[in-house]
RNA sequence: GGAGAGGUGACCGAGUGGCCGAAGGUGAUCGCCUGCUAAGCGAUUAAGGGGUGUAAAGCCUCUUCGAGGGUUCAAAUCCCUCCCUCUCCGCCA
């Protein structure tokens, strides 16, 4: 959520950046004439209420001095003023819920130094490793689908059977594999970020405060008998971690990292790249995350991106880093790389992780603050994250890319402690 | 799931309608005292919003005693709903 506070201090630079983003202006201004009047009014309702307040010890004071008649006077007084009161309060309620509403609906103002843009064509190639058109096998021209439907790791018909399309089922060296290169994320980034292991469900509140809700609500699996949402990341759990808390600043940047299943509706995606594993409903992954102070924010974004993509250098496997345009960020983010691995056998590039700065966008809303060293009052915290390593698509870059002529799989050397002594896959 | 007991500031804990944002204690910070340490003495010690102020300080004011709603001139205190914790029983990896 955007500072309300900036909606009449820095109204501008809040328009200018909304409008980096493409959107309509005519609803913040709506929401700059509420924060004003929901403001003046709240003076005047206040001061009312010190009035009842005021009357109400008189009343107490005048009973125990026996003078009832002035306390029968009081309270008369006292309740025509509490009446303008409670009228007044209703017509201010009414304005801070729209206000709110708005608020919760607009996304976080983009980064001075987000290129600007309207869609995913005008995102920035900020750079590509390890990819060479030209050097790619036939052997490697296998989509991982028939690749592992051949070699029994990665059975999508039983998966269907299961729990329906679009959750698949791994078995034998395909199950280590997943398990693998969730393990290799976690050893690799043991020596900063601290492991963390969240419930899979969570609370409605817990959905708010990372942005999740309202907006994504058809996103989301719902369990309507206990009301609670199975994560589609573990970013909402981590984030919530620190709800409502204030943080030392000592303790800044905090790091942190999970690996738990994630559960995707991907309503409306139906029948676009989603072959195999392209777009799945329910996958693992590891995120890593940081509490920031604004001062550290660029310092642990870029963390962040280096550990993600250490990742998949040490796996071997081509990929590149998008700068996303304004147009492209997603709502709570204010700047955003996205990795793209390079999977050979369906030719495509595929998102493998976003990593995000979401200045205080999310911690305004989940309410995490920190206290300065120095003292004073408290500020809100800087969140950040991105996934260490997602597994289906990185399992497919890992598939395709390995794929020999003999239609085996060669183990990444960095996956090797992991496999109890193979060194390929081969069904 | 059933029965019961609870949720108050960093922590412990008092408080059953007004003088309570809240006694007392612990911890912490500052100062005093003291060869040093310990003990002792004094002061300070919640968060947030609005206003005033060049700003810091200060001052005025509102909100918050698990959350939300209600009763009342007045709610930590009474009523309702929900959440959480603990004990016993039941069930169970």
């Amino acid at each position: 959520m955007l500072d309300p506070r900036r909606l009449r201090t820095d109204l501008d630079a809040v328009k200018a950046g909304l409008a980096r983003r493409g959107l309509d202006l005519s609803e913040i201004e709506r929401a700059a004439a509420l924060e004003a009047e929901e403001r003046s009014l709240k003076a005047t309702v206040e001061g009312l209420r010190a009035q009842v307040r005021n009357l109400s010890k008189e009343v107490g004071q005048a009973r125990k001095a026996g003078d009832v008649a002035t306390a029968e006077a009081k309270a008369d007084e006292s309740r025509r003023v509490g009446e303008d009161e409670r009228k007044l309060d209703a017509e201010v309620a009414r304005i801070g819920a729209e206000l709110r509403d708005i608020l919760l609906r607009t996304p976080n103002l983009p980064a001075d130094d987000c290129p600007g843009g309207a869609s995913e064509h005008d995102n920035v190639i900020v750079r590509v490793e390890d990819y060479d058109a030209g050097a790619y096998g036939d052997h490697q021209r296998v989509p991982h689908w028939e690749v592992g439907a051949t070699l029994g790791i990665l059975d999508l018909e039983r998966g269907a059977k299961l729990s329906g399309s679009m959750f698949p089922v791994f078995r034998g060296q395909g199950a280590t594999l997943g398990r693998a290169l969730c393990q290799l994320a976690l050893d690799r980034n043991a020596d900063a970020y601290e492991e963390i292991r969240p419930p899979s469900l969570v609370r409605t509140d817990t959905m708010v405060s990372t942005g999740h809700l309202p907006k994504f609500a058809d996103e989301g699996y719902h369990l309507e008998r206990d009301d609670l949402w199975a994560i589609p990341t573990a970013e909402v759990p981590l984030t919530s971690l620190g709800r409502d808390e204030i943080i030392p600043e000592a303790d800044l940047p905090m790091r942190l990292m999970a690996y738990t299943p994630c559960f995707r509706r991907e309503a409306g995606a139906a029948g676009r790249d989603t072959r195999g594993l392209l777009r799945v409903h329910e996958f693992d992954k590891v995120e890593i995350l940081s509490y920031a102070t604004p001062d550290q924010a660029a310092e642990a974004h870029a963390d962040i991106l280096a550990r993600a993509e250490g990742s998949l250098k040490a796996l071997g496997l081509a990929y590149r880093v998008l700068d996303l345009c304004a147009g492209d960020l997603g709502a709570s983010a204010a700047r955003t790389f996205d990795l793209e691995v390079y999977a050979p056998g369906c030719d495509m590039w595929l998102e493998a992780s976003s990593v995000s700065w979401f200045s205080d966008y999310q911690a305004r809303r989940a309410n995490i603050r920190y206290r300065p060293a120095t003292g004073g009052g408290t500020n809100v915290v800087h969140t950040l994250n991105g996934s260490a390593l997602a597994v289906p698509r990185v399992w497919a870059a890992v598939v395709e890319t390995y794929r020999r002529p003999d239609g085996s799989v060669a183990v990444p050397e960095a996956l090797w402690p992991y496999f109890r002594g193979a060194r390929s896959i081969s069904g």
